[in-house]
DNA sequence: TTGAAAGCGCTACCAA
DNA sequence: TTGGTAGCGCTTTCAA
């Protein structure tokens, strides 16, 4: 490996006189730095990323920790966290989180034991304490819980638009199926808002949820196949995701059912693929962008220590499309 | 931040010991390591990996850099080689890779600065060089480059089961989308799979091939636009990924063809949605976790200075299901 | 404009 | 079983 110091020889310079040509810190002789800049090529040097931040005390790197790259939500928003990161010259290292919370607060520990200068997360529950207590500033995502700066979309105005949606498009019994209801997940929003506007028209519903099996996969498919099996009745689904959706979508077709004429189906998220099934998933979208650069940029202030606002949240949209 | 001195004098020992207990490494006193349990506990101290790994020389993380996050494929290799890492305990650090050579190489070169001890990465067109002069253990998936350690599927194969199961379904006019034909890639064995089984048998195809807009984003709608557009008289459709062939079949499905009665389709990856789109998509499965698995292990036994082959191929498998 | 040298937080070797 | 201490590769004063 070669070293600063390699380098130094090479150039006939000191360390010092190096750093700073990587640094591009101060005023330097422009032979120096053709020398330098030659010796630099020619041992094919590239600085130690490691031993700079140490030495810096200090990288320009946050990170995320997400629950499932398989979830195209998360996916998605990975990505645009990135990007976003990356327009304000910073890197993003990406890492799953473990579901348990000792491996969780593992995960969480080896980003921020100075591998990033702050991370973005998704709240798990029992987390809270440990998070409110870390050094590195954190925001979570889609959480409600007190314990640190948090960013999400406006879930019970999701939950409202798609409830009132189906309700105006005809359906007198509506089946919600959420994710699973863990506490301090600002998703649930989608469910009390369900619950409450069809109190408020009058209007028959039904309420399934999906749970973990062994604390990992989704059971999505045993769900949807009970809420099929035990109703024949209802004329709308509200589904707490598009994935969740789709596969209420497919099931309906291949049980016979029209959509939407028969059945009337909304998602939630907006994923790529809503837009690319048949009919297309009518569904609420959330704002990555935003969402995304929100909590970027909410993370960065907290690291320069600007002030922000505790608790964030952006609007949501809902987007008619052929399932309704 | 609490370091490891911070705690030595808490505990009045030596860092020295400190760091013994930390890491295990040798027998100690039991009233010592009490002492200096409750000294770390007390102060709420976590290690710095980065000074860590400095110190050793080495550290027990490796890289994979992918194209894009959005991509399923590529979200579920990336959740798959983070599960093989840590069950052989190693952690593994996601970053994407931007499709601009020099951009792909600061976030190589990013990680190779010691932040990791191996990388994975897709193979994108032009870095050969860099790659195959790195100091840093790596190897490409998906690529047939002889840059480096390579591990694919067999794409061939992949290429040669679509065709021949189209046309035993009774397909006679048959066209096929490609990704971008980026030179050495693997995947541009599916298509070349695909003609030559087209003209053994005497079927009659045409070839269409997605392009990066503005070097970034996948045109895939516009080519199928054009597809359905110059076309009338096609019965079969192969596209080199579950996303094209999805939004191959919504189309199809929009414009009244019936599937698969009027038109055929087969996919490639076998991504989670491909199962859950109605009609469920007859598709070429990757085996993700050989795929990941493999490559976890090539890299880990590189780093261990293992001797490994160079290029690893592994079976694709037809699923049937019912767009065919 | 440049160099010498003191750290950054940790590990690991050599002594005790 | 423990402590002292010399690095790991780099940055950043302080002097020259």
């Amino acid at each position: 490996m070669t070293t600063i110091s390699d380098v130094a020889k090479e150039a006939n310079v000191s360390t010092a006189t190096v750093s700073r040509v990587i640094n591009g810190s101060s005023r330097i002789n422009a032979n120096t730095e053709k020398r330098v800049l030659d010796a630099m090529a020619k041992l094919n040097y590239s600085p130690n990323t490691i031993a700079r931040s140490l030495a810096k005390g200090h990288n320009d790197c946050i990170g995320f920790l997400l629950p499932d790259l398989n979830m195209p939500f998360w996916a998605k928003l990975a990505h645009e966290v990135e990007k976003c990161a990356k327009s304000h010259g910073w890197n993003v290292m990406i890492s799953s989180a473990p579901k348990n919370l000792d491996d969780y607060c593992s995960a969480y520990n080896r980003l921020s034991g100075s591998m990033v200068s702050g991370i973005i997360t998704t709240y798990i529950g029992g987390t809270a304490d440990f998070i409110s207590e870390s050094k590195t500033p954190t925001v979570t995502i889609s959480s409600i819980s007190e314990c640190s700066y948090s960013v999400s979309s406006n879930d019970e105005q999701g939950g409202i638009f798609a409830t009132r949606h189906l309700i105006s498009r005809g359906c007198r019994k509506i089946i919600h199926i959420s994710g699973e209801m863990l506490p301090e997940r600002s998703s649930n929003a989608r469910t009390h808002a369900f619950v409450k506007e069809c109190e408020r028209h009058g209007i028959a519903y039904k309420l399934y949820e999906t749970s973990l099996v062994d604390q990992v996969e989704n059971d999505y498919a045993g769900v949807i196949g009970n809420v099929f099996y035990e109703n024949t009745d209802f004329d709308g689904i509200f589904a707490s995701n598009d994935i969740l959706a789709s596969m209420c979508l497919s099931t309906a077709l291949s049980l016979g059912y029209r959509v939407p004429q028969d059945i009337k189906i909304v998602g939630y998220d907006d994923i790529p693929i809503s837009a690319m099934i048949y009919p297309p998933l009518t569904t609420i979208r959330q704002d990555y962008q935003k969402l995304s650069s929100l909590a970027v940029e909410t993370v960065l202030n907290l690291i320069n220590g600007v002030e922000v606002p505790k608790k964030q949240q952006i609007p949501v949209e809902l987007i008619v499309r052929g399932t309704t």
